[in-house]
DNA sequence: CTCCGGGAAATCGTTGACAATTATGTTAAC
DNA sequence: GTTAACATAATTGTCAACGATTTCCCGGAG
């Protein structure tokens, strides 16, 4: 029962549903989901502790807000791990991975030539969970998870900027290439190169928001 | 209240009090601390998630046994936050810092030469912990926080590997020399290697544990 | 008009009890 | 002697209620 809740909150806060810095009232949510309020609380104890939710002692809880500064905090993080990951991925990649990955290329160059930059950004994001799939690496899986589900919010800002797509897709094929040849050193390199852009990116966004 | 049963469960299960694979049986230990039943449970939720405990439903909980592969990937991980928090560390650190580091490199000096490993792989986490304090960065810290818990057990074996501590020492000399120096490139490859050989004596010695 | 205090409402923290599930032990049949 | 079925115990999952804390609103004094 705690699942439910847990599974709930964990989709309406990375998909937008709930705003940063809402409060989550546990009587209100469960209520809401036909569940008792300790499963509620269970499962705000669990988000705490994956960095969605912040609670404070007899305050309750809320939607955990991620400062700019922690975004870029967080992609630095991401881009350690996810090098390591990329470097298992194009030793560990079969055919068939090989195949999953170039469709999804394709696909996502289709989105970009037709202008949809959310699905884009959704077929971009397959790419990456592919890919650390792929690594067969479960500590650091975890960590990714953890990691990314904070910054849903950011993400998808990302490829909006102007002149983002282009280069974020040769980025993207560049870490497909160096991953089917089997080619560790170039795979990070290339995804080392790819997120120090998205970062690059993302504290430009957030620059211009801050003086537009 | 909740924190009373985290911190103590936290420091038996880093301590070795409790086994891994041990059943953790809420009633008892609610008994045992003076608390409730729901403290408990709260406190198993979060250290589940911190990867200390396992929990199966309807079958309770149990210290979390890391297994030797995963030991290895978890060094693999921390080594490449490490790697970053290190580069940080480079460029924050004050004259103070500097000193610091210092004091605790001619400790752990000490400790060596007298023999005494235990007191040396003790001195040897305060000075990962901080470095890691000074990189400040507040994602990475929680990760590595996570990563080091799982790892106590393993982590005071590595540096009894014969003809190691001399080698360990050296290698935390030339992290702490590219730290002051303000040198992030030398003190990532100083890190790297460090952790790599950390990684390279985990291995050898869960082989010869497995064949003695 | 502003600021301070008091009280009510809202919400969290904690507890104990009950239901549901799994583990254990015992007996009987083969 | 071994296994199957059953009863019993141990343990977790769920819930509703009570007490504690914070927040909010409102009236009165300055």
């Amino acid at each position: 029962m705690s699942d439910v809740a847990y599974d709930r909150l964990y989709d309406d806060i990375t998909g937008g549903k709930l705003q940063p810095n809402e409060r989550l009232i546990e009587l209100d949510l469960a209520r809401e989901l036909g569940i008792s309020r300790a499963a509620v609380r269970n499962a705000l104890i669990r988000l705490e502790q994956e960095g969605l939710v912040k609670r404070e002692p007899n305050r309750g809880a809320r939607v955990r807000l991620v400062s700019e500064e922690e975004a870029v905090e967080i992609l630095e993080a991401r881009m350690a791990l996810e090098c390591v990951a990329v470097r298992h991925a194009a030793l560990n990649r079969t055919p068939e991975d090989i195949d999953e990955l170039r469709a999804l290329l394709s696909k996502m160059e289709d989105h970009l030539k037709r202008g949809d930059l959310l699905a884009a950004s959704d077929v971009n994001g397959q790419f990456h969970r592919r890919l650390i799939e792929i690594a067969n690496h479960s500590t650091i899986s975890r960590l990714l998870k953890m990691l990314n589900s904070q910054l849903i919010r950011f993400q998808y800002r990302t490829i909006l900027t102007p002149g983002r797509p282009p280069s974020s897709l040769a980025e993207h094929r560049a870490i497909f290439e160096a991953v089917a040849a089997g080619d560790p050193d170039a795979a990070e390199k290339a995804m080392r190169t790819h997120l120090s852009r998205v970062a690059k990116a993302l504290k430009q966004t957030a620059a211009e928001a801050r003086s537009p």
